[in-house]
DNA sequence: ATTTTAAGTCTGTTTACAAGACTTAATTTT
DNA sequence: AAAATTAAGTCTTGTAAACAGACTTAAAAT
């Protein structure tokens, strides 16, 4: 039996654990987002095995979340760039960035922390802002499913948070 | 060789991957949050092989993310409930799930969508709150280091996000 | 007393991962 | 121009992990 896939699944956090949830994955995206973009550079980096590497950047090229380009400058090297979708992953890495600081990450050694920009100050929670511009910490947000949702899940969703 | 573990790596979202990035485990968080406590439940539920699940729940034990507790009316049955660390987990499975909402599930089949409970609206985008209140879009953070950075992450850091 | 159930463990097979040797074409050095 | 090096892989071999399903044990239900 080969290993279960979550590509048809009804739950959306399946289905993104399906393209982003193999070991090594998000390191790899992690990577690309900080400015490494040539296979041996990501290799160093990470300390990953070839055959592995080779594999997971044709699945995320295949997901549409990285995107290879041959570089024009050296014809044998290979450019990995995020396309929109990949620099959409940000927001996650950031969340678990951030749960990682509050819970694995020991106090005395902070090592690395999400920054407001804007205002130069650090995050103080998580949250959303919805369509009328209210905003509330992700923490208190609720699950409501769409049309074609089956009835198998929303039980299961209404459950812990009623609606 | 074995699997190569992040334990003792710098980056804190390796180090969160060592606790919730293996196959499965996030989806079994994900079951418990929407209010599966047992282990035949959550096994059927996801159609995970005992002994997978029999595992992924002791290192999710191990890691302070879930609890057991013995039932005390059913004294064969254990009750699996998330502890404060597990529940911190939700907004990680938010940003993924919003994630996957815009990018993996298709448009016209959207299945289940994080949703404010206070104004009964939907998710316009995942922001963060710094500590003077400021509201700032998670896609436009920036990472900076703590004291205890390595040169090597500060380095890889800076490149992609100038501080 | 017998059957069923909860929560696992155990077994045999298949798949995934790690490390390093090997390959090919392009580039750099001598 | 020839030789050495390099980028980006592929291939090979050994170990670890995942799969389905049979088996186990103690408690609960019939």
């Amino acid at each position: 039996m080969s290993k279960k896939r979550f590509t048809h699944d009804e739950c959306p956090v399946a289905r993104s654990l399906d393209q982003i949830g193999d070991w090594w994955t998000l390191l790899i995206v992690r990577e690309v987002l900080y400015g490494l973009h040539q296979f041996n550079e990501i290799r160093a980096s990470l300390g990953i095995s070839r055959a592995v590497l080779s594999e997971r950047l044709k699945e995320l090229t295949q997901t549409n979340i990285l995107e290879r380009r041959s570089d024009s400058q050296d014809k044998r090297a290979a450019q990995y760039h995020l396309t929109e979708k990949g620099r959409d992953l940000w927001p996650v890495i950031i969340a678990m960035l951030d749960w990682s600081n509050k819970h694995v990450v020991g106090e005395t050694e902070d090592i690395v922390y999400p920054l407001n920009p804007d205002s130069n100050k650090p995050i103080a929670d998580l949250c959303a802002r919805d369509i009328d511009g209210n905003v509330t910490p992700l923490k208190k947000m609720v699950l409501r499913k769409g049309k074609t949702a089956s009835p198998h899940l929303g039980a299961r969703i209404t459950k812990a948070f009623p609606l």
